[in-house]
DNA sequence: ATACTCTTGTGAAACGATTCAAAAACGGTC
DNA sequence: GACCGTTTTTGAATCGTTTCACAAGAGTAT
């Protein structure tokens, strides 16, 4: 009934807690005979470390926590991915924290790593995070931003260039001679969703004629995303835009949804529709969606990589690694029936 | 530089350990005046509690583990938040971890999190682990399986009824005429996947000249059914079958995104798709997919209740709760222009 | 003044692993 | 069998909290 402890153990295998402990941590160090025993021992008692006792004496735990906007957006679940298998391959374990665009949640996971003292922190912040960083440094849990360029800020990050995928989008649907853009968005403290907006501005102006139109959703997820769609097809068709781009796919879905619906609004050819981050469902929609692709899950890996040097040599500079994003053009904006040449991603993917 | 601890905190404030414990975990012990005193201490030097240490002198941590099988596929990505929510709401945490349908990875999260001595364990589990499961109880960690049935193994449970999810949808299908029909499934040592072909076979017994061929991905991602799609396209259109139901959603967006690409294969005609789950995505499809609906967060939800209450009080029998699925018919199986009545549920869902 | 209650604060023991200096066991040489 | 170097094992000290029996102080009633 009593819980098996190391002593146990020791006791049951005839030998002392100390050979217990290196059986578990330095196995070279025991006899071959000894190791077998006490291995024995474990079994039959079916003795399961402590891992609190553990930590309490190395002074940190071995696992690594991730911190992510919204679980529920494969872009995101893209991240965890590549973490985990890049984690997984060095022997080190990820645990996920979901702050679904909450301040509140955020911080309570950031609490919760920062007491069980996690090895380092991978986080996609909502707001400014860089005080909460600095304090967990000073336990000696190192951090790292994802999908956030931590530029200037002393901590190392591993990031897209937004402003540029923006730029991408609108550059695009203006050379397709749209004029009057909307750019979807929600949850303006997220640096991405005012990164891209800012993007988007950058290629407006740059073209005379050119309108911005800044719609603001409830949120990032696909019925926010339908709402906002609902509410634009209410407007007089004079009034609407003729473009729209959307600070995630996921909004992006929820859009088409509304307008394919309602029937009342055709992508293209009434508003050419591009979106964010090119989920793997971006290309099965009903109207394959125009999107700008980011490399997840190389994010995420490369995030878990920069932690574990850090941590192997806590004197390095920070690093903040910057990838170009890419678009990706389906039929959102460029109608196959319109023959402006067919996408040569989409065959390339199959 | 070192670590800050109750001890530096109970000097600055002039009291003992014992009282600055006392504020931290029983604050109506300790008067108003020292209560200031000590957390203005806490402020300034800037202490955070060590869990670990906590964690060996009461003997378990305050954290919920949850391991999903998926968290790239939306519905479990509900599940978490479903039981993150209720999580939250108690004052709990809920970590997760991915175990990606790989069961080694779901031995190392269990692993993990009995070490480090979970409150309790949600998981949705590969194999069988009620074993695993039944030595974690012996630690006086509680667990409930999730999306799984538990009956008879003394494990609650919170699952939908995966046979009667499997019999509704090939049902479907054979109401439309369809006789040659199709499953598509992997990693057939998950229940789910058995159990929804158990349902499909239980349907097509009932119709006599229906055949059911069984179908195999590599694996459940959008990529895997859109590699199985391909596979099938090559076939002679005489040796294809003339519908399909899928695992998961996901399997279904990538057969779909192989027929759509290909173009030899037109849905509902030549093939009718059933998917399963009715992630946001399904409805939004280059042909909205009919899917069965299960309550997805009701599942995260209740999982965490039913565990909240056996953390309360141990002595509390298992309970199995079960879901009824329910059919959400779109165009993937009855084309729109066939006019066999009008989606009811598309409707009463925008 | 004494006894009693009630509120607040104290400090040493305990949780279960790891670590490390020192002891023991072993094997080979002379 | 004494000596030396190497390998293996030992066990007490330690990590930072929580807990709990106890003490000190402040009222109050007698």
């Amino acid at each position: 009934m009593a819980p098996i402890g190391i002593k146990d153990v020791a006791r049951h295998a005839g030998v002392s807690v100390g050979t217990v402990s290196n059986v578990l941590n330095r196995p070279a160090l025991v006899s071959a005979e000894t190791g077998v025993r006490v291995r024995r021992a474990i079994d039959e008692l079916g003795f399961v470390r402590n891992d609190a006792a553990r930590q309490l004496r190395v002074g940190h735990s071995t696992t690594i926590g991730l911190v992510v906007l919204d679980i529920g957006n494969p872009f995101f679940a893209e991240i965890a991915r590549g973490a985990e298998d890049a984690a997984d391959l060095a022997g080190h374990s990820v645990i996920l924290g979901n702050s679904d665009e909450n301040a509140n949640r955020e911080g309570a996971y950031l609490d919760l790593f920062e007491e069980q003292r996690v090895r380092g922190v991978l986080i996609s912040p909502i707001g400014d995070v860089t005080d909460r960083l600095s304090r967990l440094r000073r336990h000696g849990t190192r951090a790292v931003l994802v999908d956030r360029s931590g530029e200037g800020t002393g901590v190392s990050s591993v990031s897209v260039d937004d402003v540029a995928g923006g730029y991408l989008a609108v550059k695009h649907l203006l050379e397709l001679g749209r004029r009057r853009i909307a750019y979807l968005g929600a949850q303006f403290e997220i640096r991405q969703v005012t990164d891209r907006l800012d993007g988007a501005r950058r290629a407006v102006a740059e073209v005379p004629g050119a309108s911005l139109e800044v719609v603001t959703a409830s949120g990032l997820s696909v019925v926010d995303g339908r709402d906002a769609g609902e509410q634009l097809v209410q407007r007089p068709p004079r009034q609407r835009p003729d473009a729209m781009f959307t600070a995630n796919d996921v909004l992006a879905v929820g859009v088409l949804q509304a307008f394919v619906m309602t029937g009342r609004v055709r992508v293209p050819d009434d508003i050419a529709l591009v979106g964010y981050d090119d989920i793997d469902f971006a290309s099965a929609t009903v109207v394959p969606l125009t999107s700008v692709r980011q490399p997840s899950r190389l994010l995420g890996e490369t995030a878990l990589q920069i932690m574990l040097e850090e941590l192997g040599d806590p004197t390095l500079a920070p690093r903040n690694v910057v990838f170009t994003p890419e678009l990706i053009v389906r039929s959102s904006t460029v109608s196959p029936t319109m023959s402006h040449s067919p996408d040569p991603h989409e065959g390339a993917r199959s």
